[in-house]
DNA sequence: GCGGCACGTCACAGTTTGGTGACACAAGAC
DNA sequence: GTCTTGTGTCACCAAACTGTGACGTGCCGC
């Protein structure tokens, strides 16, 4: 079985020995810093999978030990925040983390995020990734539909990546928004349906029923895997 | 109890007659294969749960099954091996194999890894909860009850995630309305009564007696794991 | 049993939402 | 320049959703 070598930032021991804890009934191997200095020092010796930072730190925030993690190799990095400040994902997305967990957050939540995360972690390293008669090469940007090639154009590329990164996962307007168009300001456009929309009429064989990519109505889109 | 659909890939035709009878008596439903090749061209059509496959095949090893079946989807994978083969277990692990076994194996030994995984992968799979029937998943935001998908709107789905995140917690009316609604104003309406009748109508086997969403007269709502 | 209250039930119209096609504009290609 | 391609926006429409109020029903204390 594969068990994650999980390297835990946490300030507040109590959290910090709760989630240590936690994570380690979930079968994983857990090694936890107060600062971002110390997880920074020892990083390299103990070759941690994944690491999980708080934002909130003392010294270097999480953001930043999230930067500097990503100077030195393609280590995935969650971010823990305090509910509600939304201002933070754009920062930590850009700042490339893999994914955002809401603190107070449920132990089975996290672990599972972490898997996600994982799991993506490692199909990232391929190139290819494959949904049904739908191939999607990352390393050549080409996609194929039942081995005939269909033409994406850049933006639809992305939003098609960015649904793929979370298969499963429903994402919501805003969120693919900033992820795809760097919009930050809220803007009610219809911008990611008529994309979606156009996705839909390349690769769905009957785009009014869609096998990929589903409506969330009153959410978002989901990219199922068929 | 859960019962696996199981995908056995095995060529010596007395081992695999064997296992399929083990597994088969110990409850689960298997489907068997000799060649990698036959079980790629069935997988989507029989959907199993776990697959089962030999390292040593003729034609595609099982170590090459196991890798495109990552790219189909996140299906669950045992290898077998012979004994002592220890190099395979490192290329299994890379190739993502979940589990490894080495033969000749006691069926109640491979019955309990089997379960060993799909447990895991249960709870890998996605933030997801489960109470008896009724799985709600909230990174999909699907609903389904004995595996059939449910179909909740909007406002249903959030008034039910609502009444889940405090399972056995009795949740008033005015409280609802805030979390769900955003309604500040205190309403003497029957909205949150006519959503959760709505909810009844599609999740409760019968809605007159509710097994889920309980009325407390008086008080409000609870979501009581049955 | 009875009155009063809390909750269940239902239909419907107004509102919201997303699909769709048309179109304008910008950026290159030529 | 002209043509092509990509992209954002808009208007319109059908479908889906939802709040509401009237009324029915069951529960509870008396």
């Amino acid at each position: 079985m594969r068990v994650a070598g999980i390297l835990l930032v946490e300030d507040d021991p109590s959290v910090r020995m709760a989630l240590e804890l936690a994570l380690t009934r979930q079968g994983h191997s857990v090694t936890s810093y107060a600062t971002g200095e110390e997880a920074l020092d020892h990083i390299r010796a103990r070759r941690p999978e994944i690491a999980i930072l708080d934002v909130m730190l003392p010294g270097i925030d999480g953001v930043e030990v999230c930067r500097r993690i990503r100077k030195l190799d393609q280590l995935p990095v969650i971010l823990l925040t305090a509910r509600g400040d939304d201002l933070d994902v754009v920062v930590g997305l850009e700042a490339g983390a893999d994914d955002y967990v809401v603190k107070p957050v449920e132990p089975r939540v996290l672990d599972a995020r972490i898997r996600a995360v994982l799991r993506r972690a490692e199909s990232a390293s391929s190139d290819r990734i494959t949904f049904g008669d739908l191939v999607i090469d990352r390393g050549a940007l080409k996609v194929t539909l039942a081995g005939k090639e269909i033409h994406l154009t850049p933006t639809e590329l992305r939003l098609l990546l960015e649904l793929v990164r979370h298969p499963g996962q429903v994402l919501n307007r805003r969120y693919l928004l900033r992820a795809v168009w760097d919009h930050t300001h809220i803007a009610d456009s219809r911008l990611v349906d008529a994309c979606v929309q156009r996705i839909r009429a390349k690769i769905e064989p009957k785009p009014a029923e869609p096998v990929f990519i589903h409506t969330v109505r009153g959410f978002g889109y989901r990219f199922n895997p068929p």
